[in-house]
DNA sequence: CCAATTTATTTACCTAGCTAAATAAATACT
DNA sequence: AGTATTTATTTAGCTAGGTAAATAAATTGG
């Protein structure tokens, strides 16, 4: 296999692990706090948002925010069009965001940290060139 | 998030199942692929080595193997050491593995043939500056 | 106005990774 | 030799992605 492919996946299995590991003060997922702040940026989101947002399928986010529900991390609230649930962050979430975003920063500063701005530039325009 | 990271796990995710796509026609997934190479390239292995060479985990590797085995890609024999297992491909792996390679080679030729060679070492080059 | 189609969400079920703990064989220690 | 530790594999159970199909509400067309 093109050892591009192979570097690429292991690298972002790796990174997933690491930021796992370092959310765990915070009792979250990697994929969790994606939506939290998801949320926290756009504002209340439907389901809809969230996954064309975030480039999944819907399935993937519906069964998240179920978990996000059940923990106390977020709201579902009918929309106008009754076929749609609007999310929304609880106060809880409010209120701890800005800890986990301080985690976040670091752990982000100590993994990109490592590249200049121009490499990470350079290494975003690389990703973008390849297909898709 | 930096959008690296949110970059980084799109084109991950993204690649693995336009891979799965293409891998469609021979009925295997990505990650079934990716150990029948290894083993293609290394010879027959056994589970702790293949698990150490994909950097995955070792119940990822059970599992794997134990869909491979049942759909006949592969077998497993005791070692002489009766704690381990050697995995070797079938002779229906030996036999369909051509035609499967031409068809990885056409995909990444596909996808990454967009970067010249001197991207492609550039953007491994980056990955591998990221810490770890 | 009612049937057909579209849209939003959910359910069921699959691969694919992970950790923790169980088992079984080999090795090391005393 | 007999116990303790290590090593290889497996099992159980979790997150996280995917597709296909079900449901329910809204919209469209005749």
């Amino acid at each position: 296999m093109n050892p591009i492919f192979h570097a690429l996946f292991q690298k972002s299995r790796y990174l997933t692990n690491c930021l796992n590991e370092v959310l765990k003060q915070h009792n979250l997922y990697s994929s969790q706090w994606t939506i939290l702040y998801c949320l926290h940026s756009n504002g209340p989101m439907t389901l809809t948002q969230i996954w064309k947002y975030l480039n999944v399928e819907a399935p993937s986010i519906t069964r998240a925010i179920t978990r996000l529900e059940t923990l106390g991390w977020v709201l579902r609230i009918d929309g106008e069009d009754k076929r749609e649930k609007i999310v929304t962050l609880s106060p809880y979430a409010e209120e701890n965001l800005p800890a986990i975003t301080k985690t976040i920063l670091a752990f982000e500063e100590e993994m990109v940290g490592t590249l200049t701005v121009e490499e990470q530039q350079q290494f975003l325009i690389l990703l973008e060139k390849m297909k898709g």
